[in-house]
DNA sequence: AGGATAAATTAACAACTGTTCATATATACT
DNA sequence: AGTATATATGAACAGTTGTTAATTTATCCT
């Protein structure tokens, strides 16, 4: 079947370059490599896709697939700090995934110098979780589970530790130094931000 | 003087590669570009510098120059809040200092990718403060100013916001986009941060 | 089997990269 | 003023970059 051949090089080109991009930047990996890397000449890329940025593209396209899929949060987050906990879980696993892992590097490398994945990343990653858990936070006040304070604000309190802790994981794997450490890290701050809002 | 005119020649350089470094990244500046800045041909580059590499070193030379000169940190802690909101000032002037937010984008841009400068960021930038913040802490709880947990934990939870603030601050300013918004976060970070450890 | 299509190769291109060289010009010191 | 030194220039280098074209090889469909 050439359809099946045809994804078959294609998937390797994405995956070989999602892997250099991950590594050495978006400049700093050539078509070359990338071919070299798949085990074709850089010339039977264009085969598959139409220039270097199209490749780049196609990589960066599930760097924002939203794992956070909470469809009921005005009921979710009445159970207080579960919720809090079930968020972090699933910071916590797309933290250590190893494709999100490589993708969220691509991300944190181009941040400063595109403007498409900067927008990306303020308004599906950043804006997405804050709102979410805004929302929830308002609810836990109405609930009278936590002390009254700006949503939003306590949105950012709580967001930017686990973003900090995913960068800390991030820098320790590419020196290959253990993450056991930071690994509790996630639950701690679940426990310690909590204890600094709840009403007991 | 010569003196005068090769020093003013190699300052233009790094304050040219500076800007440069900063919205392209290492990779994406070249000498061509950066002697195009100055107004001299690349070649003459060469006088001042031995290679690209030894320019971009000494761009990055101080970017760690560390600002919180604390000396009497057993002392300043027992001021509590205090002590807080005065590193959080100094925090805050670095992040809106133009100069250090130029070297910062070279840092988070080269972070992923260059070693030495990942490992100086850990050591003079995340340790140094987490030990700074940790001991802070450990004085405070001592004082029984403050509720007892993991000193260093706490350490790392005061400083993850500042971080994401600042990061915030920095993409913000590169569209050019008002950050007045952002500039109140750091002061509501020590007000409810306090409020959440404070023994009332 | 044979023609159509997809995917690979080899070769080449223009532009750009960091760097070096020989040379010219400007400045400093005696 | 004249010489030494510092700094600039123009040209060239070898290598790499993204991309294209012509051509060959492999796969698919009837």
């Amino acid at each position: 079947m050439p359809v099946n051949r045809t994804s078959k090089t294609k998937t390797a080109i994405v995956k070989s370059a999602m892997e250099l991009f991950a590594l050495h930047g978006y400049k700093g990996t050539s078509v070359r490599k990338i071919a070299s890397k798949v085990g074709i000449r850089e010339s039977a890329l264009y085969n598959h896709f139409k220039n270097k940025e199209a490749i780049f593209l196609t990589v960066c396209s599930d760097i924002f697939t939203t794992p956070f899929a909470q469809k009921n949060i005005q009921d979710d987050a009445k159970k207080g700090k579960k919720f809090l906990a079930g968020f972090v879980v699933q910071y916590k696993l797309v933290s250590f995934d190893t494709k999100k892992e490589k993708l969220f590097r691509i991300m944190m490398i181009e941040l400063l110098q595109d403007p498409v994945l900067r927008k990306n990343f303020l308004d599906e990653s950043h804006h997405r979780n804050i709102a979410l858990l805004s929302e929830a936070f308002f609810v836990m006040m109405q609930s009278g589970l936590i002390r009254s304070s700006d949503p939003m604000f306590m949105a950012n309190e709580f967001l930017a530790p686990l973003f900090y802790y995913r960068l800390q994981v991030t820098l320790f794997r590419i020196d290959s130094e253990p993450t056991t450490a930071l690994s509790t890290l996630f639950e701690k701050h679940v426990d310690f931000f909590w204890e600094s809002i709840a009403i007991h």
